[in-house]
DNA sequence: AAGACGGGGAC
DNA sequence: GTCCCAGTCTT
């Protein structure tokens, strides 16, 4: 028997995903069903390479906030971010306001109800255009996401890397294939919480799944070897150095601008290495830099070393407190803030690990 | 085509 | 530790 002989004909696909999404599904999210694309677009912003957990509390701040695109159009960079403090990935929160700001100002608040022009948006791209499109105007747009590759990969036994170029075409136009034309919002939803549900990326519920009679994956026991992927992710290690400048009352803070990790976040000032630095080195480098002046201040206190691990990249560093008896004339960038505005700013976690821990010990900031 | 971009949960 | 998550953008 041949492969092609076990697998489903696709015209079976949709009606059985959604039998089992009328019987059985019974996740609740609170944009499903929700028609307003403005709400449908945040939630889907959010979600980008973002558990459904991890976003519903960020979802649901924002929606009280900014009711509608024209609030958050109008609401500062600095609060934005803020609300987006902690979820990663920064630059969606960037695009998400450049995005709102265009709608509500040349689009005069009418979302975009045209696929392509979905897509032309900031942050937007395939997959984000396709859920809107039909999810809020019903159009035939199938949504290619992590859930999609693998439940396609699995049940219809494709080993194309769903990273390649070659991969996510392939996948695209079976998506569009199997796709129920008259009612793809339905449908899409319930391939990806078929996805999350049943077919989960480890331990997947084949035993009660609706597809093992025809899931080739399944039935040639290689369910734990699809999706392929084909691109692995190397680390970069790097040490931060942070000083944390206070004179009087007020921190120095600065925001990120480079085109990197963390952009437009805040952070302390920063001495960057490959390796770690004694604090005497680093106290050294910020003395050329003209941060500091001999006897012009006093460490504080030197803080434990702090990790965290990113997808790409293993942060390691530590904080210097630093007391200054005069401040540095060059503002050097810096922004000098008084202990309670610091919550204004947002940082990103691994300085949020240092402030939780300072001001469970000493309550400060 | 390949890399960069966060953070957290599951195993 | 490793993998993955309702992906997108830049080079």
């Amino acid at each position: 028997m041949r492969k092609s002989d076990l697998a489903l004909p696709k015209n079976k696909f949709a009606p059985l995903l959604l039998k089992w999404n009328k019987e059985k599904n019974n996740r609740q999210m609170p944009w499903k069903g929700e028609k307003d694309p403005y709400k449908i677009w945040l939630s889907e912003i959010i979600l980008q390479q973002t558990r459904v957990e991890q976003g519903l509390n960020y979802y649901n701040n924002f929606v009280k906030a900014f009711p509608d695109i024209h609030k958050l159009a109008k609401a500062s960079d600095e609060k934005v971010f803020k609300l987006w403090e902690g979820l990663g990935y920064y630059t969606r929160c960037r695009n998400l306001l450049a995005t709102a700001r265009f709608i509500s100002k040349e689009l005069k608040g009418k979302f975009p109800d045209d696929y392509e022009e979905l897509k032309s948006l900031k942050g937007i791209g395939p997959y984000t255009a396709a859920a809107i499109s039909s999810f809020a105007f019903n159009l035939p747009y199938a949504v290619v996401d992590g859930n999609v590759f693998r439940v396609l990969a699995r049940v219809f036994g494709i080993y194309t890397a769903t990273d390649s170029t070659e991969g996510k075409k392939l996948f695209t136009a079976l998506a569009d294939e199997l796709l129920d034309k008259k009612q793809p919002g339905l449908y899409n939803q319930a391939i990806m919480d078929f996805g999350a549900v049943i077919c989960k990326p480890a331990t997947p519920l084949c035993t009660i799944c609706i597809f093992k009679k025809n899931c080739v994956a399944f039935l040639t026991n290689k369910v734990n070897e699809l999706p392929v992927k084909e691109k692995k992710i190397t680390i970069r290690k790097r040490w931060f150095h942070y000083l944390v400048l206070e004179y009087k009352n007020e921190i120095a803070i600065q925001q990120r601008t480079a085109k990197d990790i963390w952009q437009d976040l805040y952070q302390f000032p920063l001495i960057e290495a490959n390796t770690e630095l004694a604090v005497i080195n680093i106290l050294q480098q910020a003395t050329k830099k003209k941060w500091l002046v001999k006897k012009d201040y006093e460490v504080a206190s030197v803080s434990p070393l702090f990790k965290q691990q990113l997808s790409h990249q293993l942060i390691a560093g530590q904080f210097i407190r630093i007391q200054l008896k005069r401040q540095a004339k060059d503002n050097n960038g810096w922004v000098w803030v008084t202990k309670s505005k610091m919550a204004k700013y947002a940082f990103p976690q691994f300085i949020n690990q240092y402030l939780k821990e300072k001001r469970v010990q000493q309550s400060l900031f």
